[in-house]
DNA sequence: ACCTTTTACGCGAACGTTCGTCCACCCCTC
DNA sequence: GAGGGGTGGACGAACGTTCGCGTAAAAGGT
């Protein structure tokens, strides 16, 4: 191992030409030089396995063809397909993606974001939702190169990419309530974050159309893990026996719903229904298999490096946020009439008008 | 955005002193320096918000401070535990992390590998199990720098962090023996997969030593899915109605495989066991909560960036594959009695002999 | 007052590229 | 046989650093 890199100087000294001359051959460009001597160079690159040195043309060219990744708790399945796809897209766009995680709460944002800029990537993409609040990170985000992100930025001046989680819970939601149930709880993820609030207004939206006023002690937080999921359920029950309906913002978390409920002797869907937010791979296979709103997590990475990249091309990003359609997936879980696997694509022109861009994404 | 970014001559110039004596003062080094004009330099320096450029830095040190992570899907929940870890670790070094994701199973290794070589990392981690019979590959990950794998390779010359597969399917499997099964299915990853051999050869193992045969029809292979894992759990009591027990060789898998029961109208534990491996965060929350065997994923990135990262200092890497041990979590699926979360680590000693290298990562 | 040592910097070179300009030919052409 | 227009390739410069050595001026010694 640990074989010296072969540079271009010495495949131009093999070749009997001056470095620049193989330089220009090997790159591809516009050169004049004859068919002869452009072979002879090839046939030496080849022989020796000549790989440009990127970091070298990365000086020169002020452009390292790297773009940052500065996510949340990758270990999450949907940042998971979120990431996968973006790194795949980059890489289908020659573009190299450097990863920077913040798996634990207490990480420092701008110190993992400030690490992506100090190696100039060309771009950054941010995917921590729990940055959302971090006016130093959305300094950062803005001051260098064209970012995209996932989550609210304060302050604006990001372009933004996400689903419509607004739409997505009021469909949700309205769907159990034309199964006619009228008590629904709901289990969140933290109040603080953009989505949440966003599903709990979908879900207000819905209950209200239907001439329900939301109760506050219907909607317990949790914090994304199974656990506070069933102990938010054992609250739900507590303080409304009655309750026939959960709608959950997570399928992680609507296993701990699920464990709860079963614990506390209630089935489902039988005693209560239960719908969920991500349609994660598993979700079907959960017993019984879980109703879910599909959120688009990869097309949601291909279309934000897309954004990106085209972004460091120099065109202009939208100035609206990207919000991609969620769709409802209607499993067991839910005690549907049809438990077919029918899926209900929203319906283009809902009643209530388009939701302020802050509530969305 | 996009404001250019500060070089040192800048700073230099601005302090009135050459961008060499500039350079040494801001990298700390020994400088020779009054510290008036040092106080000067970095003042300036502060004031134009200064960021060395590191790909410049790299490129005359010849040293990125980068290292590769190759990965399969890193949606899995197992893989990305051991990237963030690794992530992490190698932030925590002062290095960077550049990511190739082997998401699709036709992807191309190589080019992979052969970006982040061409990005002259400093090292590479491959946690790709997809790339273990893949020679090309092998070569790669010998030939260029430093490499640590997670997964058997090709040919060898690349130190191996992994965990004792083989002592813990004898361990699971041993278990539940010792709750009186003794017809024993097992779900497994695909064979060709040397961590699955090595699962079923702990698994033979232990029902040999209690002197039971293993029947080949009872190792029933899967595709890690919860789709194929439910398809599996069919064959096997189909095969063998009288079957109590199954180890399964994921607990995504055990999703599948719990469906599967259910649907046949089987209970959990009471009428089949049921004991898996990876014990993900939601184990314990499903219904039953389901025993499974911890592997240390986290831990398992951890080693692996200090062991690449003391290669990339020069120190010898072992020569011998690293094995973290492995550690059964009894819960409710297994149907022990004692059902209480009793953790025990695996007896130092074994009767049988340690397995040999190749079939225990 | 001269030589030596130290202090405080400057300077050239190198890392491996890309890019634009410059130049030495050779072949025509009138 | 001098001017003209390609061809084919050399060459200098730049990207932003680090590193080692060179060297003025100031300080110290006798």
């Amino acid at each position: 191992m640990a074989r010296r890199y072969v540079s271009v100087k010495e495949i131009a000294a093999k070749a009997g030409v001056s470095f620049q001359t193989a330089s220009k051959v090997l790159n591809g460009g516009n050169v004049r030089v004859s068919a002869e001597t452009a072979a002879r160079i090839m046939a030496v690159a080849e022989k020796l396995g000549y790989r440009p040195n990127t970091v070298a043309r990365s000086l020169v060219q002020q452009s390292t063809s790297t773009i940052g990744l500065v996510t949340g708790d990758l270990t999450d399945g949907a940042l998971s397909q979120f990431a996968v796809a973006a790194e795949r897209t980059a890489r289908r766009h020659e573009h190299a993606v450097l990863i920077g995680n913040m798996a634990v709460h207490d990480e420092d944002g701008t110190a993992v974001l400030q690490m992506l800029i100090d190696r100039r990537v060309d771009g950054i993409i941010a995917a921590a939702p729990q940055l959302e609040g971090d006016t130093a990170v959305a300094d950062l985000l803005r001051r260098y190169v064209p970012a995209v992100s996932l989550h609210h930025v304060p302050g604006g001046g990001v372009p933004l990419v996400g689903s419509n989680h607004r739409d997505g819970a009021r469909l949700a939601t309205r769907h159990l309530l034309s199964l006619g149930h009228t008590r629904i709880g709901t289990v969140t993820g933290p109040f603080r974050r953009h989505v949440v609030r966003s599903r709990l207004h979908g879900y207000e939206d819905a209950l209200r159309q239907a001439g329900i006023e939301p109760g506050e002690d219907l909607a317990v937080e949790a914090d994304w893990t199974p656990g506070t999921a069933a102990a938010a359920t054992r609250l739900l029950l507590q303080r409304d026996p009655e309750m026939t309906a959960i709608f959950v913002h997570s399928d992680t978390m609507a296993i701990g719903v699920l464990s709860a409920l079963a614990a506390a002797g209630r089935s489902v869907p039988g005693d209560v229904a239960v719908v969920s937010c991500d349609d994660m791979p598993f979700a079907e296979y959960l017993t019984p298999s879980l109703s879910s709103l599909r959120v688009p997590f990869a097309q949601t990475g291909e279309r934000a490096v897309e954004l990106l990249l085209s972004s460091i091309g120099g065109q202009d990003p939208p100035a609206e946020p990207v919000l991609l359609p969620v769709e409802l997936i209607v499993r067991g879980s839910c005690g549907s009439p049809a438990p077919a696997s029918a899926a209900r694509p929203l319906p283009a022109q809902t009643s209530a008008p388009a939701a302020p861009r802050t509530e969305d994404s």
